[in-house]
DNA sequence: TTCTTTATTTTCAAGGGTTGAAAAATTAGA
DNA sequence: TCTAATTTTTCAACCCTTGAAAATAAAGAA
């Protein structure tokens, strides 16, 4: 009797040259993206690969359109001039759609990450309502934007979202609202569009577009934020870390103190407590109303007593600094990143937390010589998630350019 | 004029034919040493590769002596019975030293992981001492185990070590103390056993061995231990996580409280101030000497202590289970591991530490349903980082199995 | 102007890898 | 003794990278 065995989950699968050609294919995409036009000695010197393979793999990027020669550039000496070769942006269209409490917000960008404009419509809901609606919303969003123009390859459609549907199956709490469900419905509501469909985590999501804002190449960079709630993510050489639960990086209910005040997640002494904007707010007292109307008129009062000086204001946000910077203590001491990049309010209130967070950090500077860690305000604002959903579904292409078609 | 680009340093090598013989070869080979004795058959079901690629495979893994037919076994039905074929572990051998204060400790494995018997000898210092001194002690503990059986390969010599010398270059204190300076010195001291030279900190390596003890696939496990001091590490997918300074997962820097002890690091609050054998043997009442042999005494007595239920004694753990559950609640709001394996005295306290512990972790259990995390004893005891050590060595030959010679 | 030199790109045969189909091997049952 | 069933091996086909040789194209020299 033939026993049949599947393979596990983890179990890799099996290697064949269409593999070698995708990992080649991506190697010299990226390169070229990276660095521009370029000769294709100039990518067989970069990538490590040899003349006769970079012109082949060339040959079928250009074939599948990411990738077109630019025109000779003689580079000063004699012999024959090079051939420079640039990638075709316009090639990959990718769209994100955020999904918030009354509208969602769309945006596009092209393969070389030049966004489109955003636009913001109303919906029915937000991420908590029947996943049915949420499906509803998104599609309109798409709608919204209009199809791709002939000959543009949609890349991928990524949903950024925060709420009890989650970046993995594994993590949602029930079956109808795993990401593969949503994305299922999704793409039923887009006949005209038949791309994948992502789902990940906005805090996620922002946490990797201020990653590649920042530049740098591998590292771990940590993200906390600060708007309604506290939330935050880590990536790990440029990619998120989940954990096993998908809650890694989630700093909002980091233990400050032993005995801090209650939190409503029912522990003490929570994160949140000390610099979510509410208690930040309440604090300073300006706190009291619910009404998101209230709660921004209170951030702008606060924002004028800080500049103004005024000692209650300044003490809330040492508070909350010196939380902070426990918090990032204990970050430090789990997952020994490079970076910390702080988003939402905490980016704006960062001149009046560093005081605290430069106390924190100081003793562990002085015990580990090697230790540095650099925290910086996040650039990319209210459109972190959008931006990062965007970076992750041209990073499907760039790893995978076999994936767009061939011919014209 | 010509511009050579070299490679940067995270920029991927390109793939060829070779990387796919590699990649395949090394999932029959995990196949094989997975599933024990088994036929051809199931290793294609098994693994996703066409049978003629397995037969293929097979030869090439017996050609380097990796797996031998052991013999048919007719499966109850009629056809050509299968020809089963299994790991052949006594083909590789690979070493592991420990260094400690005044003794080495010494290992061998074979390729299923069956330790030889570990061999204690005196050596001339510690890991702190001159980086020659630590190269002598090491080859002078290889030389005590004999070189390898004829036909033996020997796949790795992986040290295990905690101090100035590291395990990633970068982040050794410097050059003469980098991980690959010391590797040299210990292969020009062996000349007859001309095979790579791993170095790996003692505590990751445990906290490695650790995980592979679980029998778990995947996953995120975190391990701290107290010793001397304070120690732990991350596993993520079965891999040491080490972050950006070669510093993740090293919990005993974690601030517990706002306003706790001053640590020696120069920080307050930090969790080896409460759960460090000395810290607890103090507020045990049992401190005073910083001898060994009196800190043995010392830790015998308090055992009897725990036992007899006194007070002191019991309360002295109590604190030191609600500082571990708040150090671990930071662990798991960074990373979200689904385990914790307590080693070194920790595991021997664990039922006087777990109240603390529970009391800790009980809000974040409320709190997110999805969330689970075990906190269980470390099983392997002082031999740890020696298994981890080997376990580390055999995965470079799973990885790899095309860097095992062929032929007889 | 023509020839030589130089640098870039393309072409081509060779080698290694996996794959699918056919052939060979081997045993149980008719 | 023959047939069916199952496992294993063989073999031609195809894909990919590679190294060397050929083709291409411009600058400088004669």
């Amino acid at each position: 009797m033939a026993t049949m065995h599947n393979r596990g989950v983890n179990t890799p699968a099996p290697t064949d040259s269409a593999a070698v050609r995708r990992a080649n294919l991506s190697l010299v995409l990226r390169y070229v993206a990276a660095h521009g036009p370029c000769a294709r000695t100039e990518v067989a010197a970069g990538t490590g690969l040899v003349h006769a393979s970079v012109s082949a793999l060339v040959a079928d990027l250009i074939d599948r359109g990411l990738v077109a020669e630019v025109g000779a550039a003689s580079s000063g000496g004699r012999g024959r001039p090079r051939r420079l070769v640039s990638l075709v942006p316009a090639r990959v269209r990718t769209t994100a759609v955020h999904v918030a409490w009354g509208y969602s917000t769309v945006m596009t960008s092209d393969l070389a990450g030049v966004p489109g404009l955003p636009r913001q419509l109303p919906n029915s809901g937000g991420p908590f309502g029947p996943v049915e609606n949420l499906a509803d919303d998104i599609a309109s969003a798409v709608d919204a934007v209009g199809p791709p123009e002939p000959g543009v390859h949609h890349g991928r459609l990524v949903i950024a979202l925060s709420g009890p549907v989650t970046e993995r199956d594994q993590d949602a709490p029930s079956p109808a609202r795993s990401a593969s469900h949503l994305a299922r419905l999704v793409a039923d509501r887009l006949p005209g569009l038949p791309c994948p469909v992502d789902v990940v985590n906005d805090a996620k999501a922002a946490a990797l577009a201020e990653y590649h804002a920042l530049a740098v190449r591998g590292g771990t960079v940590a993200y906390v934020k600060s708007d309604a709630g506290v939330a935050g993510a880590l990536i790990v050489n440029g990619r998120v870390f989940h954990g096993s639960h998908g809650l890694a990086g989630e700093l909002g209910h980091i233990p400050v103190s032993l005995d801090g005040p209650v939190c409503r997640c029912g522990a003490t002494g929570c994160l949140t407590t000390y610099v979510s904007t509410r208690a930040v707010l309440e604090e300073a007292g300006l706190g009291g109303s619910t009404s998101p109307h209230h709660a921004s008129a209170a951030l702008t009062e606060l924002d004028h007593r800080l500049r103004a000086g005024e000692p209650v204001a300044l003490a809330a946000l040492n508070r909350a600094g010196h939380a902070l910077g426990a918090a990032l203590q204990s970050l430090t001491g789990v997952t020994d990143p490079d970076h910390v990049v702080l988003g939402g309010r905490l980016a704006d209130w960062l001149p009046w937390l560093r005081p605290g967070i430069d106390a924190r950090l100081a003793a562990r500077r002085g015990a580990f010589p090697a230790f540095s860690l650099a925290v910086t305000p996040g650039t990319l604002g209210a459109d972190a998630a959008l931006h990062g959903a965007l970076a992750a579904g041209r990073e499907h292409v760039l790893a995978d350019p076999a994936a767009v078609p061939k011919g014209s």
